[in-house]
DNA sequence: CACACTTACGATATTCGTAAGGATT
DNA sequence: AATCCTTACGAATATCGTAAGTGTG
């Protein structure tokens, strides 16, 4: 009853036909012999179940009917043509929109020279990047709030995939003139008895390290938010500090050397989340290939 | 480069199976073989060039892309549904618009049945009726503002088409205590000597008239606008007149006599005036055919 | 008779359904 | 093993172009 079964292609030779008043010379605009091109116009018009053009063998013009839908006609491939081109512009990325959640660490230090390689690529697509610690990036992804996220931990909700993305070794900061400065590598039994500085508890880096350092106590603890809080105590020799590598461009100053720490070397590992169940939009496809293609390497 | 060839089978197929996220389910709404109605939507993918869906071999899913597409192919496939109902609506008469222009002995007297008819018959189709002069009806149809007219002139204008209506009588109107009231049939001679009221010499009937009675002269000429007046003076005594017999319902009175004039009869002729360049829309057509239907004959 | 659209018809392309294949639960 | 989608393939259908037909100026 309703269901019509109308193509473009029919449409359009409508319209040309509206337009040019003339089989023959709308059949050459849509490459076709001019009687294929008759038969079009008449699938359509049995399609729509109305005469549309009147033909008299020298004129061919259009019907009340006709004229009343032309205007659809034009309307529907106008649309159409729009509502294509725009899905074209997604697959191009020429337009849409990535949402990224990473940690803090790779959202200040890392992650800016590869946003800035991306919008440099495909400058009308947007950003939307949150810096969040790894449970709300996790929180993210799952909630469809980002496309994917680099976070610390593995996701464990079912719809969701981890996997590895980089490892982060663990430094050692201290003042050029700390005796631990002197040495290359440095033990993690070396740090013992030695003041630190270190972040709040909550912080995931807090966490790591002093999962890394145990059975070893730190020494005079303290509950910093931000990291370059924790540098400027360091640069004052109020202790030596332990970070991921990530982080370390927080304590580029003449001040201060950096050293990796452990033998093996101590590391986090940061990971890949994203959804299991949902296929990534081009636009975050593009992001997630440069990501992965300039994934920081051990340091 | 921007003429994707779609049809509403792929976008109805492709809705389908957003909603259903099945190719079997799907399938079978669209009457076809699963096979053919995967083929339909691989199809579509190419034609958009855009992979709208993701299958793993248990379950199926819009991508983003698709999930953008879907937007756009339900308000295609509404518009176009609204599109076709309208134009069917138009063909089968549920809807339009029909203009008429006729001479106003027409409009009042014999039209008012014949529109009264085609409301029962299509009650939502818009009726435009302008009651104008001979001239301007033809000038009406000639700008497009008048589907057709019955007027009392040819059209000469080359687009124009005129052909017969009806003939129209004249008749003698005079009080019953008249002398001429006493015969039947009344010769064009017998008018001869008697008082006349007569229309302004502008109007169609007065010309006919004066062609009609020629070389006989008036007596006591007037120059009446409307022919309620004529008959009101006619009632006074103030004379006979003479009118086509389809304004014959201004003098329906007791006191008046109508008799046929003329041996052989004295007649006017009313034409159809129609474009011949622009075929007659649906609802026109509609009307045309009543109005051919319920001629008036003659009388 | 020249032009423009329609009809006729054989050739080509597309689309269909059945049957077999492959992957996942 | 059961389910679901894809691939394979012969058959039915649709569409195309050439050529002949028809009506009009």
């Amino acid at each position: 009853m309703s269901e019509p079964n109308l193509s473009t292609r029919q449409l359009r030779a409508f319209v040309e036909l509206a337009e040019l008043r003339s089989f023959t010379r709308a059949a050459a605009r849509c490459h076709l012999s001019q009687p294929a091109f008759s038969a079009l116009i008449r699938s359509l018009e049995q399609a729509v179940g109305a005469r549309l053009f009147d033909r008299t063998t020298r004129t061919v013009g259009l019907t009340p009917e006709g004229s009343l839908f032309l205007d659809g006609a034009q309307r529907l491939l106008q649309d159409m043509q729009a509502t294509v081109e725009d899905l074209g512009a997604h697959v191009a990325l020429r337009r849409g929109r990535v949402s990224l959640a990473a940690l803090p660490a790779l959202a200040a230090g890392w992650l800016p020279a590869v946003l800035q390689e991306f919008r440099g690529r495909y400058p009308d697509i947007e950003l939307d990047i949150a810096d969040a610690l790894s449970e709300e990036c996790v929180e993210r992804v799952r909630a469809g709030r980002a496309d994917f996220a680099l976070a610390a931990v593995r996701a464990n909700a079912p719809e969701l995939a981890t996997e590895p993305f980089c490892t982060d070794r663990f430094h050692l900061v201290c003042r050029r003139d700390h005796p631990l400065a002197a040495r290359r590598r440095i033990a993690i039994g070396a740090l013992a008895g030695h003041h630190m500085v270190s972040l709040a508890r909550s912080s995931s880096v807090r966490q790591l390290v002093e999962a890394a350092l145990r059975p070893l106590q730190m020494r005079s603890v303290m509950e910093l938010e931000q990291l370059s809080t924790v540098a400027g105590m360091v640069r004052a020799g109020l202790g030596i500090t332990v970070v991921p590598s990530l982080t370390l461009f927080h304590f580029e100053h003449a001040d201060l050397v950096t050293r990796p720490l452990g033998t093996p070397a101590l590391r986090r590992e940061i990971f890949l989340i994203r959804r299991s169940d949902r296929a990534l939009s081009s636009a975050a496809q593009a992001l997630l290939a440069l990501v992965m293609r300039r994934k920081p390497g051990p340091r």
